[in-house]
RNA sequence: GGCCUGGUAGUUCAGUUGGUUAGAACGCCGCCCUGUCACGGCGGAGGUCGUGGGUUCGAGUCCCAUUCAGGUCGCCA
């Protein structure tokens, strides 16, 4: 093995060009190939990938070293940089390569477990488990890198701003409403824990109450759930909080930031403001609460036209106040054939709902699949009502709201994407406005909070507090990307009167809230300017920026979906002595 | 916690109705090759078919259980 001595690098592999003349590059060798007397290595690093020469008749000494090369390993080496003498179209470097007069092999790698270059395709279980192997493949390096420079962006933005960078407390109260926490156990205090955070939400409006006016953290957090593509149980979050600003000042606040962002990275323009749709039309129109608006399918009512069908799964869902509603997949008979229209219902199914009627307009007469309950005329009638044409395909569901919206909402997303309508490179940026207060939570038979209890509601909701809790709006808001929840944000409640009223709606008692939020409350007591703000979510955005499918393309270390990290094994168990210390029994025996 | 999909060579996969010695490509090892870049040619090694049980004369294949991974619903103020 080899060492550095005096040789140092002078390019990046990406890096070298025709007018270099001699360089030093250095990293993995990625691909030996040996033609007897001649010998290519392509040797990689985080920028690209460069092609090394070795030749027989110009360095004999060099050329038997060079022989030794495998896959990985890592190497430096010095040399003279000449124009090929077939170019390589598809390489950054592929009109150069360098010959090699000076060698070193730094380290030697074992055959890895798998192909570097070649790993998109293979199994994420091995993948996950030699991760440090998987980041060196390009792509995951170029999304890592990319995830930087959209954190470098958001900093200098929202710098240049007047924001100021404060760090919050990692390890904080406890507080069991929304998700479950990730507990720290107390040494010092026996039978006490910290939480991790799930956001910052309670330190950074103290830090407006303490007047430091315009605050951002990329913050990490925590949230102890299920996981899914889109989540980890560990992220960060672009966090911020600004003073004397209303709701609007903070979305233009961030549609400056994202239009930034998307012009510095991707070199796209992103028109603003961005649209603003209420929760309550984004439910009624898409069926969801983040709906991607890339394509149509919207969802129709068409209660009135069906009210008189002879059809007993319709007229029962309006008489018991619920609705019959439709999308309609344009073009999308000829896909959906019977075998996949049940496919379709297995999965409405999944979500809630009793079943799926559809019209498939594939052949001359469309194929009802309600057909023997409708009189002369009235398929007509329906299929007009929906604006459908030859070709179409209408989905109904019958049944309460809160039954066939999520249903047809789910579905509209799931036949565009079968049908492939969806343009992949259009970034439809969606306010969603006017987020309801309470949530019913069958569970508890209680109202909760559906963003967290210090959102402003909106003013002229005030009055049904009490009487009608469903109807309150608060003054919170998301902001959706191409159907994902990329942020979300609200003013907060000042006004510690009103706080209280909001606490004592949501069936807390006083010692509750003192014991739970009692240094907040107090807090306000001292005044506060009018502030507000947002959370929004790095990695997400990351994904999205780097049209990859998946977290665990952003995150450098991710955790699979029982929350465990496969490369280190974590979590694991502890000796003995450590829980002693820390006043904790466990009944789990080790293995 | 529910549902769906998958686990066969180091990797990606194929494997017929249950039937002889489980195949291919890439990778790996050896030899040859001076213009390759998915280099090429010749040869070779490499398998507890996730694990446990069952049915059968006989199981990669059928059944049951279990485990791991992925997706999803619940959950995520």
């Amino acid at each position: 093995m080899d060492t550095m001595g005096n040789l140092r690098r002078t390019h990046y592999c990406g890096d070298v060009t025709l007018n270099d003349k001699e360089v030093v590059v250095c990293g993995f060798v990625q691909k030996v190939r040996d033609m007897g007397n001649l010998i290519f290595v392509d040797l990689r690093d985080r920028t690209g990938i460069v092609q090394l020469s070795f030749k027989e008749t110009t360095a004999p000494e060099i050329f038997e070293k060079a022989k030794g090369l495998h896959s990985e390993y890592v190497i430096m080496a010095h040399g003279e940089v000449i124009k090929r003498e077939s170019i390589n179209k598809e390489l950054k470097t592929g009109l150069l390569e360098i010959i090699v007069d000076d060698l070193r092999i730094l380290s030697k790698a074992q055959t890895p477990p798998f192909e570097v270059s070649n790993s998109e395709k293979v199994n994420d279980e091995l993948k996950l488990k030699y991760r440090y192997l998987d980041l060196r493949n390009a792509k995951l390096q170029q999304n890592i890198i990319k995830r930087h420079e959209i954190a470098k962006i958001t900093r200098e933005y929202f710098y240049d701003n007047g924001f100021l960078e404060i760090e919050t407390p990692m390890m904080m109260k406890s507080t069991p409403e929304g998700a479950r926490d990730y507990l720290v156990p107390s040494r010092v205090h026996a039978g006490k824990f910290y939480a991790l955070p799930q956001s910052p939400q309670i330190y950074k409006q103290l830090l407006m109450i303490s007047g430091y006016d315009r605050y951002i953290q990329l913050a990490r957090c925590f949230r102890d759930e299920d996981l899914r593509a889109d989540r980890q149980p560990e992220f960060t979050q672009i966090d911020l909080e600004m003073s004397f600003v209303d709701d609007t000042d903070i979305q233009n606040c961030v549609e400056g930031y994202i239009q930034r962002l998307f012009k510095e990275v991707m070199n796209i323009d992103v028109p603003a403001p961005f649209t603003r749709m209420t929760f309550a039309d984004a439910m009624n129109k898409y069926g969801s609460d983040k709906p991607d608006t890339r394509f149509g399918f919207e969802i129709q009512d068409i209660s009135e036209t069906v009210k008189d069908i002879d059809f007993v799964v319709f007229k029962s869902a309006i008489e018991n106040g619920g609705s019959v509603r439709a999308i309609n997949v344009k073009n999308g008979s000829d896909v959906y054939t019977r075998k996949e229209i049940d496919k379709l219902t297995e999965h409405a199914k999944g979500i809630g709902a009793k079943g799926l009627a559809y019209i498939r307009w594939n052949e001359e007469q469309p194929n009802c699949s309600f057909k023997k309950f409708l009189k002369d005329g009235e398929l007509e009638t329906i299929l007009s009502a929906v604006d459908a044409q030859k070709g179409d395909l209408i989905l109904i569901c019958a049944d309460k709201d809160k039954v066939v919206l999520p249903t047809l909402g789910a579905l509209r997303t799931i036949v565009a994407k079968k049908l492939d309508i969806i343009p992949e490179d259009k970034y439809n940026f969606l306010w969603i406005t006017e987020m309801p207060f309470f949530e019913w939570d069958e569970d508890s038979g209680k109202w909760l909070a559906m963003h967290h209890p210090f959102t402003m509601p909106m003013e002229e909701c005030l009055e049904y507090l009490d009487s009608d809790p469903a109807n309150v709006r608060a003054k919170a808001w998301d902001l959706v990307l191409n159907g994902t929840e990329l942020s979300s944000g609200s003013m907060r409640i000042t006004d510690s009167e009103l706080q209280q009223k909001m606490f004592e709606s949501l069936g807390m008692s006083d010692e509750e809230i003192q014991a739970k939020f009692g240094f907040l409350v107090d807090a306000y007591h001292y005044a506060s300017p009018p502030h507000g703000g947002m959370g929004i979510g790095l990695d997400r955005l990351s994904m999205i920026m780097c049209k990859a499918d998946s977290l665990r393309d952003v995150v450098a270390f991710p955790k699979v979906q029982n929350a465990s990290e496969l490369m280190s094994e974590c979590p694991s168990f502890v000796d003995d002595q450590q829980l002693e210390e820390l006043h904790i029994k466990t009944d789990i025996k080790q293995d």
